[in-house]
RNA sequence: CGGGGUGUAGCGCAGUUGGCUAGCGUACCUGCUUUGGGAGCAGGGGGUCCCUGGUUCGAGUCCAGGUACCCCGACCA
């Protein structure tokens, strides 16, 4: 009754808002564009963070930190760095503040003003490399393999919940390699890991491949990507790499010295996700009665409800619970049992479902009698009786059949909607009211592009890695064409 | 930045033509009864009606200006 969830055929932006809002995740602050993420759902970005670093370190990078604050000089140093990114900068101009003379409040003190402005970053590349300068002499110091965890701000004009907030959390790797090839393969690595744990992870399935020049990130030469498809047929990019060849060792003048006693510049790439992550996540796989959170990023995997009537019924089934608790604990499987007696059973039902919590155990008078639990899942809502036999075994696999299923699910969901188009009314019906990807000829050029764009508010969201070869007329000018790319309307 | 919307109790909202003590639901506190799908009854506490100024005997309500946030678009992860 509290907490209705608008439904996704009412009002799609509505039910990501209420998810995102009743299910606890997050909350809107008092800073325009700027979200607290509440526990619950820092929760899920820390299991996301955990996972993620342990597949860096896999692939052998280490984490450091750098500064929040960019020197204004340092940004234009990448021609197309800055312009890419200046539109949308916070800057910090002074240093200090003072009473207002007026005895109303406090105002910036026009004596504390910076000789330099400096910029909160928008993205690190610029003063990584400028420190990497220092760092990198020779080949003996390369390749350099570095990632951070961080904040960023960008003062963007719209902001929503999870996928575009004017601050957002993400990591960020930037490698520094002696030759291309090296630096290609770091580029390729990085997007295959993106793409292993959006899948086996997040339960999402994603495409790989690398973007146009329009939608390259600013400072690269190449960005590859990983799209993914939300329930409302709008692609959302969930990740980049960039090849960023010797841009940036160029514009802050980072050389090694090769075996042969050359100097030379160095090859970059740089890759990031943020907690964009998150929305992408709820975006995926909830329903209209909350969220469906995959088991392999759920802080809470199984919730123990207990049903009862009185504090000796309670007595028992805490004894129970408690024993089954520790046995999933055991296995690794967090488990939360709310015996909190200020909720009924019904109430608390609900709320775990609009949390997403992937299996629900109910135990009351009736099972302890017959030595029976009832299991909920999340995702179908189907509910089943289980012995206390073998229950923990019979969780886990539950589990794994539940990050299966959401998996499975949002692949049907996308391949469905992986269209192929080859005249311009058929590439627009399919936009219009069929949704999702179409896969369709284009010319190449930037021009023909963003016109498409202009017509259909579709881009390119990116080449398929794996696009076979195949001749075919621009579908919208009707010129050759070699292969297939993806348009979609896009997040 | 353009278009639309909203600011009234923690949250969600109502408040008529300007009218006297600002209300409803929910949440909260107390008590009793309840507990297998968002409990019931009784009692109780809680307000800078976004801000500033104006009109008026009287403003949540009318007027002007400001401000904040949300949604749709353009920009972007």
């Amino acid at each position: 009754m509290s907490k209705e969830i608008t439904s996704r055929e009412q009002d799609y932006s509505q039910w990501y808002n209420d998810l995102v809002i009743k299910g606890g995740l997050a909350d809107y602050s008092a800073v325009r564009g700027c979200m607290v993420i509440k526990p619950y759902g820092y929760s899920i970005w820390e299991k996301i963070q955990r996972t993620l670093d342990d597949m860096f370190k896999a692939t052998g990078h280490v984490n450091a930190y750098f500064p929040l604050f960019i020197p204004k000089s340092f940004l234009s140093k990448e021609a197309a760095h800055v312009e890419g990114f200046a539109k949308e900068c916070a800057v910090v101009t002074h240093y200090r503040l003072k009473n207002s003379p007026d005895g109303k409040g406090i105002i910036v003190d026009p004596d504390a003003k910076l000789e330099e402005e400096l910029i909160v970053r928008p993205t690190s590349e610029t003063i990584i490399w400028n420190t990497y300068k220092d760092w990198i002499t020779s080949y003996r110091d390369l390749p350099l393999l570095i990632n951070q965890w961080a904040n960023v701000v960008r003062w963007e004009m719209r902001t929503r919940l999870f996928l575009r907030t004017a601050e957002f959390l993400w990591q960020e790797g930037h490698t520094a390699h002696a030759t291309k090839e090296e630096a290609v393969e770091e580029t390729m690595k990085m997007l295959g890991v993106y793409a292993d744990f959006a899948e086996q992870w997040m339960a999402i399935p994603v495409i790989k491949g690398y973007k146009t020049a329009n939608e390259r990130f600013a400072g690269a030469e190449d960005t590859y990507c990983i799209e993914a498809l939300m329930q409302d047929g709008k692609a959302l990019q969930a990740g980049t790499s960039h090849f960023l060849g010797q841009n940036f060792a160029k514009a802050f003048d980072v050389k090694f010295v090769t075996k042969e006693n050359k100097s030379e510049f160095v090859w970059a790439t740089s890759w990031g996700v943020s907690t964009r992550l998150i929305g992408a996540l709820i975006m995926a796989h909830s329903d209209d009665k909350g969220l469906i959170l995959p088991p392999k990023l759920a802080p809470i995997q199984v919730v123990i409800v207990p049903i009862y009537k009185t504090e000796e019924q309670l007595a028992t089934i805490n004894e129970k619970a408690t024993e089954i608790k520790k046995s999933l604990e055991a296995k690794g499987i967090s488990v939360k049992y709310d015996n909190d007696d200020k909720q009924k059973p019904g109430w608390k039902f609900a709320e775990y479902e609009m949390k997403g919590v992937p299996i629900r155990i109910a135990m009351g008078p009736r099972d302890i009698e017959n030595g029976t639990v009832e299991i909920a899942r999340r995702d179908t809502g189907e509910k089943h009786t289980y012995s206390f036999t073998d229950l923990t075994t019979k969780v886990e696999h539950l589990l794994e059949q539940i990050q299966l299923n959401i998996f499975q699910k949002a692949l049907d969901y996308r391949d469905e909607h992986i269209t192929r188009a080859d005249t311009w009314d058929e590439f627009v019906d399919v936009l219009e009211n069929k949704t999702g990807f179409v896969a369709a000829h284009w010319d190449g050029t930037s021009e023909t592009e963003l016109k498409i764009k202009e017509k259909t508010k579709a881009t390119i969201r990116c080449i398929e890695l794996n696009a076979h070869a195949e001749e075919g007329k621009c579908i919208l000018t009707g010129n050759p064409s070699h292969k297939r790319v993806l348009f979609a309307k896009a997040y």
